[in-house]
DNA sequence: GATAATTTGACCACAATGGTCAATTTAACT
DNA sequence: AGTTAAATTGACCATTGTGGTCAAATTATC
């Protein structure tokens, strides 16, 4: 009699890579997309990644056919996340302000598990490798429209006085919030509790938040 | 007769590269910075830099004895830009915004010449190739703490409102520069005179400004 | 026309690259 | 325990890239 015992006849793309439990492919990813972000699409060093992730050569080519499919993942990767933060928006904060504050906070929460994430899409789309470019521009271009329109959509600028310049006192208070961000997940290690961190940072924020407020608002 | 031409017996550090005349210099420091911006000391590739400064493998080597001869002087020379930006700090002028104001201009001016300068030193601070890790922990520090202090000498701060939290203030308004300064040196390049842009890039940051003075001053 | 200074690029030994694959280890099943 | 499939390993490979050298050619100076 034979043996009856299943084997696998063929699978699906990346489905050898998914099928390791959440710790393992979380490391990969992130010291992939850390040595991305570091050294570009084609500096990036596979045998730096293997090494760094503490697996074997041949499992990485086990889990992406190739270095350009690795990226394709990663950058695919990004993007899910990303687009799951614009799916926390909540639509009806009116008060600029407070949309952007719960943003901020999303973000420190990624930040937690993926902590070069947002800097990987945002340098992918420097990226000059002409393996990689166009099918960048194909998908990450499209969600960084879709975010602005979504992160200030239904916006209530009533509150504004009249003789300020919307346009520029969103940027500047962008500029402030990025900076602030920068601040903050420098300090974000000196923490263990992310969520004690989370409420320390919103404090924080809110002194920056109410020098601006004193500029923008009625 | 013997000849009485003058034989070039002995030459002092750099005296190669410093004979050459300031176009070609300018070319091959600004090809070569912006090459250790991009990769870090480790990656940045010598044969990239001649490639793209269009001078011979051997000249580079005769200029510079080594890739880190290059980069220490590389440097020193951006420290010294640095070092002449302090000189022209007016530090009769007390007002916060103005003293701001000039030195953006200043290094506007700066960028023509030599556009990744100021990103060079600050990625420095960043490198982690041992190689030249002391020596620009030792150089560049100190620049920077230098820096900070003279910037703010001697500034008014009974022109601000009693309430505001001055740091945070002074935060705001770096933060608001740098993302104004990128945002300016990204349009730079479509005015050919500097002193044009200049002149739109006052008017233009005086708005920021103001909106800014609204919160921070009496 | 002679001499010195400058520039060149083929060349070197060596390190690193992305990717392969036979062999081993681990896991899943009866 | 025994069998079979799946997952993991790392030595290995051809190829490219590295920082640096140096004899020869070019250019400048008298």
């Amino acid at each position: 009699m034979w043996s009856n015992y299943q084997r696998k006849e063929f699978t699906t793309i990346y489905s050898n890579f998914d099928k390791l439990k959440a710790e393992k492919k979380e490391l990969i990813i992130n010291v992939a997309i850390k040595e991305f972000v570091q050294n570009g699409f084609d500096k990036a060093s596979t045998n730096e990644i293997v090494k760094e992730a503490k697996i074997s050569k041949g499992s990485l080519f086990n889990y992406f056919i190739s270095k350009k499919d690795l990226y394709v993942y990663l950058i695919e990767y990004g993007i899910q996340i990303i687009e799951s933060l614009y799916e926390q928006i909540d639509l009806n904060e009116t008060d600029l302000f407070k949309r952007i504050e719960n943003i901020g906070l999303q973000k420190l929460h990624i930040h937690r598990n993926f902590p070069h994430v947002f800097d990987f899409l945002a340098s992918s789309t420097q990226e000059e490798s002409e393996e990689v470019k166009d099918m960048i521009k194909h998908k990450v271009d499209s969600i960084y429209d879709r975010g602005t329109e979504i992160i200030y959509r239904n916006i209530d600028y009533t509150m504004f006085r009249e003789e300020i310049d919307i346009e520029k006192a969103i940027e500047i208070l962008n500029w402030t919030m990025f900076g602030f961000g920068d601040k903050a997940i420098q300090q974000i290690n000196s923490f263990e509790d992310v969520g004690e961190f989370g409420d320390q940072y919103l404090k924080e924020w809110e002194k920056y938040s109410e020098i601006l407020k004193h500029s923008f608002y009625k």
